[in-house]
Formats: C-alpha cells, structure tokens, sequence
DNA sequence: GACAAATAGTTTCACTTGTAACTAAAATGA
DNA sequence: TCATTTTAGTTACAAGTGAAACTATTTGTC
C-alpha cells in the first residue's frame, strides 16, 4: 500500500515554503536596514570569515554560481565595500577582500544576523536546531 | 560568549541551499517530462486532492500569491488541464477545475513525484523525514 | 613554442517574477 | 438605495535571473 501524495504532506513542498518564509524575512531585514541582497550579504560573510578569495572560491563556498557572484560583487565593489586586486596566481582572475568600510558594514550586520536566526528558529530547541541542521545537510548531499 | 557567524552553520543558509537543491531537481524533472513549473503543479495536486477551488483557496493552500496563481491557472487553462466555470458564490471569482487530460496528467505524475521525493530523501530514515517534516513546520510557524 | 582546448569572469538577451495600477463585483452603511 | 470601501482577479511595467555568447588568460599537447 503507497502513501497517496498530499501536498501538504510533501517534503519538497514543505522544504520550499519553509525556506522561502525564512529567506522573505532575512532578506527584508538586510534589503532595509543595510541595502544588500542575500547574495551580497553571503560573499560579505565569507570575506570577512576567510579573508581574500577569488569569485571562484567565493561561488563555491556560498553555492552560488558565477553571475550571481560577478554581479554581487560589481554592486559591492561600487557601494565601496569590496576591492579587486591583481591574483598573481592567475590573470583572468582577482582577489576579492572587504574594505574596510566593508568590515564595519560587516560588524554591524553580524550580530544582528545571528539575533534574526535566533528570532525565527525560536520555536526550536537547542536540539532540535542541530537536528534539523544535520537533516538538512543529509538532504544536500542526496539533492546535489 | 555568543556564537561567532559562520555562514556554513548559519540556519537560513543551510536551509535556502537545502530547499534550492531540491527545488532544482524537482523542477527539472516536472519540466522535463511535463513542461511544468512548480506552481503549476502545486495547483493541480490540490486540484486533484480537493476538486473545484478558487483561485483564492488555491492561493491559501499552495501558499502562492494571488499573481503566482493566475499566471500558472492562465497556463494551464491554455494547455487545456484546467477548466474555469463561473463561481455561483462570486462573480469576481470563478471555480477551476481538472480537465479529464488534467486528471490523466495527474495520474502520471503523483506517483513520479512520490518517487523523486523518495530518492531525495533517501538519506534520511522514515523517522527523521517525520523529524525533518515537523521541524520545518515550526519554522514556518516561527518566519511568517 | 605554438596551436587547440579548457577555464575565469563578464556581458547580452530572453524570460521570469514582483509591484503597482486597474477592472469588476461584493460588502458596508448612511 | 446609492455612494464608499473592500475584495477577487488580471494586466502592465520594471527589476531580477539564467542561459548562451563573448573576452582574456591559462593549460595541455605535439
């Protein structure tokens, strides 16, 4: 006997209109208080964690593709929050590194990012919070 | 001492890249096979679960707004799955409803959908997709 | 070392999506 | 009852996104 398909029900459908009610929040919350976008804020993030990366690196640590990264970083480049410098491990490349009114932007986001986490996942216990992260990652790498 | 940011362990980043992998699989399995989008085939499941609704219901049930559901209604209508009739109730409204070819469309794809879910949850035991199903509810609860 | 193939990144163009304005019908209420 | 407001749904326009083409450089091979 198969389960009969019910949307409400449906892990896919599930997965989507959570992550989607998630993002809409987060990203009114950059969009309004600092002007960025989810793809501006995640290149921002790893700048700041790892320091200089190449848009190569920056695509592959924050699963987005090139275009999205390129026109990421041309917006922040132009608002003054990133620079691009010579790679001299390769010229059809750059490193790209927060500037240093990047790294304020950075501190005042920061604390607040992790205040808008707290926020919605309060519904979660401690536990439950690293289950669903664990379940998630399991998710990934069967979806990739 | 506060958790410092890392963009890996960041929850709304790990549920965004989760739900966009599947998202991905899933609609280019639809499009591929049946020239459909997601928000078309969240209509016709509730179709199909629910019979005749309205565009407002199916906006409600599917969690798509108002646009999102007259353009995907427009596309099927055009592709003959669905038919409108007037709404008795309302005359601002109307009631859709699965075509006979819409229904046979149905009868394909439910159990395709059944089983693409299966394998991108294969990861994941009966227990923790009941664990992952209830935790991203409360989220939704929690983001909207 | 020179030519072909592959790779990094950007730009262009078509398509999608979202916001705001619009139309039509229903509800409100004086 | 008739004028106002609200609601259902569509349409028009602007902005965002993605695939394909393009440029520049590097890698591989002979």
């Amino acid at each position: 006997m198969t389960r009969p398909l019910v949307l409400d029900a449906f892990l896919p459908y599930r997965l989507s209109v959570a992550a989607n009610a998630v993002s809409t929040r987060i990203s009114n919350a950059y969009r309004k208080q600092f002007g960025l976008k989810i793809a501006e804020w995640r290149l921002i993030a790893i700048l700041a964690e790892a320091g200089n990366q190449t848009p190569l690196m920056l695509g592959e640590r924050t699963r987005m593709d090139k275009i999205a990264v390129s026109r990421a970083a041309a917006a922040l480049i132009a608002r003054g929050l990133l620079i691009a410098e010579n790679n001299p491990q390769d010229g059809r490349s750059h490193l790209l590194s927060l500037t240093q009114a990047g790294v304020v932007l950075y501190d005042e986001i920061a604390p607040l990012a992790l205040a808008t986490e707290a926020q919605l996942f309060s519904e979660l216990t401690r536990k439950e919070r690293d289950t669903l992260e664990k379940l998630l990652r399991k998710v990934e790498t069967a979806a990739y």
